[in-house]
DNA sequence: ACCTGTCAAGTCTGG
DNA sequence: CCAGACTTGACAGGT
């Protein structure tokens, strides 16, 4: 099996390259001119796609072929008060070009839209501005070129609002809802509070995505089943989840198909569990994939250490150190062979 | 140059 | 019903 490890966003080695860099409303709404003010988002957005490739090239310098973009892209993009501003005329071709590149590289990339994209929520006004979200989300992968087979939104479930059951299905019907150009760009990630493993599953497979296993996530909040029970019980059908590449409704031919993706990160402390720490100490991230090994060819883990690339490539070289007796073969600068 | 409170957005807890 | 915690990188305004 083999095992690409990508990280999330921003770099620790490379200097001035913020790809989040954002003005605040408070900060918009005092400038007089409005024209200038939007030209001025765009401009920040420009720069914040400029360092997107510029992280890209670092990433296939140093044979990352898995990333995930900042969120914050577009500042204020999904703000109400800006609902009549299309930034797209002025960024379609930055867009196009990290794409490209993308594509050229056979870069597997994804967003994770924060905790603001509740798609299970109660509240009608939390729904439309989930789905807001999502269309930001989605709308920038599609300015990019990448098809729904391979680039993808991760998102949680959702609260549990005193009943998490009534949640859950709330989240399946209101996921089935959505247009169908959402739909296929979702996958869904278990949490460190609410919905575990076995829960974001069940509602994985009633929506027909793909999900993504926590497995940092999952020592938190595991619900009772034991690390035995999730690879034995729950991991061969959440590969089953990635087989026709997200959505039952959309499903293609598996060839096409993105391999599993696992999220993996360390505890921060003992007395702070949930919390990640700055760099991935790799016994329980080894001892999983060891277990899993013979169930799928490829699988991608994004790893979520406060210190980002310079996490991935402490561990590389820490793993070149246990290459010898850990039972893998490390391929290249952020792969191995398990 | 450096430090601290704040930021558009949601949910949960505790008062 | 409301304030504060949660969590994160970066801004804004102060020294």
């Amino acid at each position: 099996m083999i095992v690409r490890f990508g990280f999330v966003a921003m770099s620790m080695m490379l200097q001035n390259a913020s790809v989040s860099r954002t003005m605040t409303y408070q900060q918009f709404s005092r400038l007089a001119d409005r024209g200038a003010a939007l030209r001025k988002l765009e401009r920040i957005a420009l720069e914040n796609l400029e360092h997107s490739l510029r992280l890209l090239k670092h990433c296939v310098a140093h044979d990352v072929q898995v990333y995930r973009f900042s969120s914050k892209l577009i500042p204020l993009a999904t703000h109400g008060e800006l609902n009549d501003w299309d930034p797209y005329p002025a960024l379609e071709e930055a867009f196009a070009k990290v794409g490209a590149y993308v594509r050229e590289k056979k870069l597997r990339v994804s967003f994770h839209p924060d905790h603001f994209c509740v798609l299970n929520t109660p509240r009608p006004e939390v729904l439309e501005s989930s789905v807001r979200d999502l269309e930001y989300h989605v709308r920038m992968l599609e300015a990019m070129g990448l098809g729904e087979r391979t680039a993808k939104c991760n998102i949680h479930v959702g609260g549990a609002y005193g009943d998490k059951e009534a949640a859950g299905e709330r989240f399946v019907r209101q996921f089935a809802e959505l247009n169908e150009r959402y739909k296929g760009r979702i996958t869904l990630e278990n949490d460190d509070k609410t919905f575990t493993a076995e829960e974001t599953l069940a509602i994985a497979e009633l929506s027909g995505v793909p999900m993504v296993l926590d497995i940092h996530h999952h020592a938190v909040n595991d619900g009772g089943l034991s690390q035995n029970a999730v690879v034995r019980e729950l991991w061969p059908r959440i590969a089953r989840t990635w087989e026709t590449g997200g959505g039952s409704l959309s499903g293609g031919p598996a060839a096409e198909s993105l391999p599993p993706k696992i999220h993996a990160s360390s505890p921060r402390s003992e007395k702070d569990m949930r919390s990640h720490a700055d760099l991935l100490e790799p016994g329980h991230l080894l001892r999983f994939l060891q277990e899993i090994a013979g169930s799928v060819p490829r699988i991608d883990v994004m790893l979520e250490a406060k210190q980002k690339d310079a996490a991935l490539f402490q561990l590389m070289d820490e793993l070149r150190k246990r290459e010898r007796d850990g039972g893998f073969r490390v391929v290249d600068g952020a792969s191995i062979e398990i």
